[in-house]
DNA sequence: GCATAATACTTGCATACGCAAGTGATTCGG
DNA sequence: CCGAATCACTTGCGTATGCAAGTATTATGC
């Protein structure tokens, strides 16, 4: 592995993997949520009206359209979604953040934010973290994706 | 998202996802491995005498002890993977990298370079990948999980 | 030394996911 | 307009994964 990029891909994957993880037992235990679930309802808060249709999620957050439609079900049923049919296209059902999931979101931002602070403290100047965030922006600017 | 350390936790987060999204298609259709079981093959590429217990493999990899259970047991098969039983240790079920593994490893390896090398291409001079490396390194640094 | 605890691994069960096929709605070509 | 193609979504099925329980082996406390 002596290529550069290839040792940034690795530690990129690697880190992301770490972080995912912590992120993953914290969510469940505090808040009931999978980091899905938390990407679905963040994708949700960036978007116009606070709704999308189920492709467009599926899109950005690179998982099949048939994961959407799974995962939605039962958050539908605990309040945090809603369903609206599209009024000039019928065939489109958006996916609406409500009151209830805009709440639980804030919580779950919270929990985020925190373990964001843990990975990165004391172990970055401010200009570091500057530096950091300009250069990961590169990799997501421009992808529907993007969240920041 | 006001905290930079928020900001580019997510953005870390979700250019990895994108990464492992297009390695997940490129793997499975050119080497019929998923990202998962190439991992597998780098972690025991890394480590003394190409092998490693079973535990420590699935805490560098972030998954169950069942997962690399289930994941070693078809890659047995196919000829990539042994098994050494522990001396010392009867409890102690060794996976080794065969001569078939590695050969399947390294044909891995070039397609996981290209896709850095597209990754990273026309977006960033020689010196900014080193200082992202740098920054990106302190992420994994210390973690047993950590290829780099 | 021997009972108990801890460790390494495996297996049963439930959940999450992708792919392919199916359904209903819209668009397009003539 | 009307049939065919396309699109959005859903559902059936197979695979991957985690958790908890089970088995075999080693370590520990007394």
């Amino acid at each position: 592995m002596e290529h550069i990029q290839t040792i940034n891909a690795l530690r990129l994957l690697q880190s992301a993997d770490e972080l995912r993880a912590r992120l993953a037992g914290e969510f469940s235990s505090i808040h009931g949520l999978s980091v899905n679930e938390f990407f679905l309802l963040l994708q949700l808060e960036r978007a116009e009206n606070h709704q999308l249709s189920r492709v467009e999620l599926a899109k950005r957050m690179h998982v099949s359209a048939s994961t959407v439609t799974r995962m939605v079900a039962p958050m539908e049923k605990t309040g945090m979604l809603g369903r609206e049919v599209g009024a000039r296209d019928a065939r489109l059902a958006f996916v609406v953040l409500t009151n209830a999931g805009q709440t639980k979101l804030t919580e779950a931002k919270a929990t985020f934010a925190k373990r964001a602070g843990y990975l990165f403290q004391d172990r970055w100047t401010d200009e570091e973290l500057d530096t950091l965030s300009e250069l990961l922006f590169r990799l997501v600017v421009g992808t529907p994706a993007n969240l920041t």
